[in-house]
DNA sequence: TTTCGATTTAAACGCTTGTTTAAAACATTT
DNA sequence: AAATGTTTTAAACAAGCGTTTAAATCGAAA
């Protein structure tokens, strides 16, 4: 336990320099004398808070997910609203806070690579981040993707409805080296977010409203052969 | 030069074993004794043969990235086709197959992951790779939405509609130990492809008409405040 | 002031890392 | 068969790692 109003300030301090450095280097090359240093705490701090490098990564991670699905919820607004194409914005709207807000997880550089890293190259503790995080939060998205594309859709539909939603909005956390470099995208810009909420969910909707309509013309001409090649219109 | 016909393979050996071990360990924490040990050669043969971890490294990825797309060119048989919407498919199945092709950049677990590692952890040279892989393919698939845009499009509309489509096909890809634990995906199953293909196409383009749609009614009314809201119909 | 438990510190420990070395093994040429 | 240049090998190297230790430092209670 803490004496002084500093002591709490060590273990936050190493759990502030511990998010930086991991999401900077990744697990393996962060170390934890560079932690210490960034820190401005001794090298032993670390054992003797957190027991070791390996705890103090898991605290790290699971404290920064806790925190976002704090605050930006995966259920925010979504129940109030009875359309399902407000309830997909309303989800689009808090995915992309999560992982875009500067608070979020996507404080670039640094925590926000972290989950990009987790990604790439789950840790052990994976299974658990999936269970108590996505997996609600794709329950979510699936009940109202199955609604907009109604009866008749398969799971498989729904599934790749669901990945096409949430690749969008993923794509700008993990790609994000990528697209700077390839565009200029202001990130620190605060209406982005809301900007990219309404294209992905215009994008969205006119998608899954496209899947809808196939499924509902699929009922008299097979599925499996070549498929539809021609566009649209 | 290599003396024998197992000479080669002693180079091969290496560059396989460690495509594989930096794809599930990442660069740090893969070390050369393991790649060693699973090449089934002497320690000092890697910097016998290329000098050391580092050049190993960049030699690996920048071999695996060209040679998936010399198996898979950005512009296979996009030239040839008219529309634009059949050239959209063609950008989406060749961008597929370089991502979830077996003998592509995902032939999971391993070599595939150095991709996505690679995004979430680019490295020193990663602006050679975007420079002469990504860059290029980036500029294809903008001509294509341009297009299909038409006239009115901002660079904006482009881009974003742009990442739309490829977060679509990047996500199978990046997320995959996410997706493979939250659905079953039978990502070796040959067909899945194809019908990826089929449903990014179908709800690409249906999107992107419908971001059209509000480029061309966007004359007469604002486009800052509060966007729609509602669904289709 | 003295005492005592909690924290901080500098130094050291054992271990693993990438790399080097010098000798052995090999295939080919003279 | 002897010589030559190349490849393979086991062993060693210095450097850096996470962790431990034991002493120093600190703040509050006696």
């Amino acid at each position: 336990m803490p004496r002084t109003v500093d002591e709490r300030s060590v273990k936050e301090k190493i759990l502030d320099a511990a998010g930086d450095v991991f999401g900077r280097m990744g697990y393996k090359a962060a170390t934890i004398r560079e932690i210490c240093r960034v820190a401005g705490v001794n090298v032993a701090s670390i054992n003797y808070y957190f027991g070791g490098k390996e705890d103090l990564y898991r605290t790290v991670v699971m404290d920064l997910i806790s925190r976002i699905f704090d605050r930006y919820p995966i259920d925010a607004g979504i129940d109030s609203l009875s359309s399902p194409g407000g309830r997909l914005r309303a989800f689009i709207h808090g995915a992309l806070r999560r992982l875009l807000s500067p608070d979020g997880l996507s404080g670039y550089p640094g925590k926000g690579q972290l989950v990009a890293r987790e990604l790439a190259d789950p840790s052990p503790f994976m299974d658990d981040m999936v269970n108590e995080f996505i997996r609600p939060t794709a329950a979510v998205l699936s009940a109202i993707i199955s609604e907009l594309l109604g009866t008749g859709a398969t799971i498989k539909d729904i599934m790749r409805c669901q990945i096409s939603v949430i690749g969008q909005c993923f794509h700008y956390a993990m790609a994000r080296p990528i697209v700077t470099r390839l565009v200029a995208v202001d990130f620190s810009d605060p209406t982005i977010i809301d900007e990219l909420t309404d294209h992905i969910t215009r994008f969205s909707l006119a998608g899954i409203e496209s899947v809808r309509h196939t499924i509902h013309a699929a009922n008299d001409q097979p599925l499996d052969a070549t498929p539809v090649k021609g566009e649209p219109q």
